[in-house]
DNA sequence: CGAAATTAATTCAGTTGTCAAAATAATTTA
DNA sequence: TAAATTATTTTGACAACTGAATTAATTTCG
């Protein structure tokens, strides 16, 4: 097993997992659910604390928490951390964690990550394995996946049996409602069905999602939005992604599309983006824009080198004081500050985090890029957008795809 | 009385107003509620119709009209159109005309419209009244609404204890939920509280919102778009406007601000904008950038013609063969272009609705600016997005504004 | 024409989900 | 030990629905 040095998600030092406050309050599932996702976002919840907190009745807390400890969703914690207060003492409720679990997994270009949850949100088990080649007929991916899975079950002692479901990230165009890949960098061929092929091949419910919206449910969920009802998530990668939280839940555009943010024009005319295309921001922040121009700045051949290896080159040769490599960043970092003003001006959140591991590079995030931003930003009445930066790995995007599973159960 | 010789909405040939599809399926209102709204968008129902229509049982429709009938919102239509048709004959029902309306108003910089139309949707009757200047203090703008409503109701015969609730559209920043105008051109002064002070002096309640909202709702309850669920609207006129439909709601934004797709950057040290900053793309489509460079183009000094009337004068040169006019306008197609794919690709509405006045000048939306977009928005696996335009006037936003009260009753 | 078929609307008994208030339970504090 | 305090459960009541049976108003068929 190979781990790309991840660290997992540690948000705002919270118990429990999933945004604190729910999407609309008398929304349209029955309180038994709510109940269950109150508890599972606290951590654990006394039944005096769910009434209040949801605005409902004692009584009808009593009924729907023993209906869900029947069924074997909650449980009541004995050990006794004796709060001082007077009056009786509340007795804590939480998810039960053990039996029934369920799966995230992050398909990328040169390994897959997975991660084996419970239902309580708690990481039980992670494993990632390389892959030989980037792009492959989706019957190979889902052979690959097959795989994963399995050593992640063998790993945690678990079995099929007990997973209730599967959630994966993968960038392309994803239809997360009809299951569809219609088009993927990872995959040859058009309107993949791959929820339905890898549901098939392992037997259990899979609910797939771009990725860049997997990484924003990593962050609603168990990061820093956990407890902001309106965020936005902007990754550089190999692409410019972006996502999208309004009142507490993952926006995901009219037709289950959008927020491509990559490839809004930000010139006419301008530099010429992988889509073929001209202007898209994308072409002037990712992976192969700054590589491209690095083997000019460092005067040397750009074949056989990767593009992360090129650009770290670049990133020491800036730090370094080679200014062409420093000119090359700081174009990139005005671009990101342009991208960033127009999320601000179309989208209007509190906070915008920038996450993703070329956030390694400071200037993406220098004072600087945060200083352009704001000077491209109408401020008149607005209270301005805070900016938070994550740098992790892969084993994030997996735990942000269990949570397609656990908002299902 | 003045009138802009604006022509009420007129969509797609339909009874009723209102989405013909509600947001949510069994969303938070009650049963009554949805009864009332399904009527009121259908122009009149069965109560067969209305259980079919929202999956209820026959005899919850029975007690809810019955209720809604004695309260005096809806009543059966004697009148019989005959449907052939075996088995009993459905008695349709419709929303009470009569007694009861509401008022919508548009806020502009040299006239002022108000509508009042019933809660039916129909209008009942409309005033249009000049303005001397565009800015001017809350309390000059509220008495100047004042005396407009006054107008109104004394034209229709109708007086204020019978109108149920007032909306306004304003441009500038506005926030709906919290009833103030932290900006606006049209008031001096921040953080008016718009709606407390008319529904101070009117006595009846007040909502207030961005033009461009109230734009998108007219199109929503009373135009092209009450058959679509996800639809944009585009405004071109002092500035640069959009407003968003997602599942048949008009969406706000996180914090009810936002969209302000004017001022989005589409290049880096680009033309000069009234906001201050360099490369929005209102900078290179709205009013005043077109007419800044008339000046040059037609070779006579700006002074003392109004932008209207330079941007028309422009339009006849170009149309009569001035490439220097032509130009003006293609460029401003480009950015046109470039605004709507950036909206298409963040978005991927299935229907962008080009409105505004300046719709007149068919550069805005003549085949090459649809081309341009086409060629500036990533197509794989989308199905692309339809454009339509819709040239009209004032009296369009004041019935847009309407639905502000509309939607609350 | 009258009987059967068909569709619409109403009535009514029963289920469900919820609440308010009273009762019960487990504490601390006086 | 009694009173106060807070948590949980029990109970009865209610409101909103549904489903099935009933009644009503038609058309179509023999």
């Amino acid at each position: 097993m190979y781990n790309a040095g991840a660290r997992a998600v540690s948000g705002p030092d919270l118990p429990g997992c999933g945004p604190l406050q729910s999407g609309e309050p008398g929304r349209a599932s029955g309180l038994r659910q709510q109940v269950f996702v109150y508890v599972r976002a606290r951590g654990q919840a006394s039944r005096a604390d769910i009434a209040r907190g949801l605005g409902i009745s004692a009584g009808s807390v009593t009924a729907l928490t023993s209906d869900l400890i029947q069924a074997g969703f909650l449980e009541e914690i004995d050990d006794q951390p004796r709060e001082i207060g007077r009056g009786r003492p509340p007795v804590a409720l939480r998810v039960v964690g053990g039996s029934r679990c369920v799966i995230g997994i992050k398909v990328a270009d040169t390994r897959h990550s997975a991660v084996l949850t419970d239902f309580a949100g708690q990481m039980i088990a992670d494993v990632t394995l390389p892959t030989p080649q980037a792009r492959k007929p989706a019957a190979a991916l889902v052979a690959e996946l097959a795989v994963l899975v399995d050593r992640l079950l063998a790993d945690a002692g678990y079995n099929l049996d007990s997973v209730a479901g599967v959630g994966l990230g993968i960038s392309g165009i994803v239809e997360h409602d009809a299951g569809q890949v219609p088009w993927s960098p990872l995959i040859t061929g058009r309107d993949t069905p791959l929820a339905a092929l890898l549901a098939d091949r392992l037997g259990v419910p899979v609910r797939i999602d771009n990725d860049a919206n997997v990484l924003t449910l990593a962050e609603l969920w168990f990061g820093t939005g956990r407890d902001r009802p309106d965020f936005a998530v902007v990754t550089v990668e190999h692409g410019v992604g972006m996502g999208l939280v309004l009142n507490n839940r993952l926006f995901r555009g009219s037709r289950g599309m959008g927020l491509e943010l990559g490839h809004t024009k930000v010139a006419l005319d301008g530099a010429l983006c992988r889509c073929g295309q001209r202007g898209c921001l994308e072409a002037y922040l990712a992976d192969y824009a700054l590589a491209r121009e690095a083997a000019t700045a460092l005067d040397r051949p750009a074949e056989g080198t990767e593009n992360t290896a090129l650009i770290d080159l670049l990133f020491a040769e800036a730090k370094a004081g080679n200014t062409a490599a420093a000119t090359i960043f700081r174009r990139a970092g005005r671009y990101l500050a342009v991208g960033l003003s127009n999320v601000v001006q179309l989208f209007d959140p509190a906070l915008i985090i920038l996450a993703g591991e070329r956030m390694r590079y400071d200037y993406l995030y220098s004072d600087a890029v945060l200083r352009d931003m704001q000077a491209l930003t109408l401020t008149e009445g607005r209270t301005s957008c805070e900016i938070a930066t994550h740098v992790w790995g892969d084993l994030v995007w997996a735990q942000g795809a269990t949570v397609l599973a656990l908002a299902d159960a």
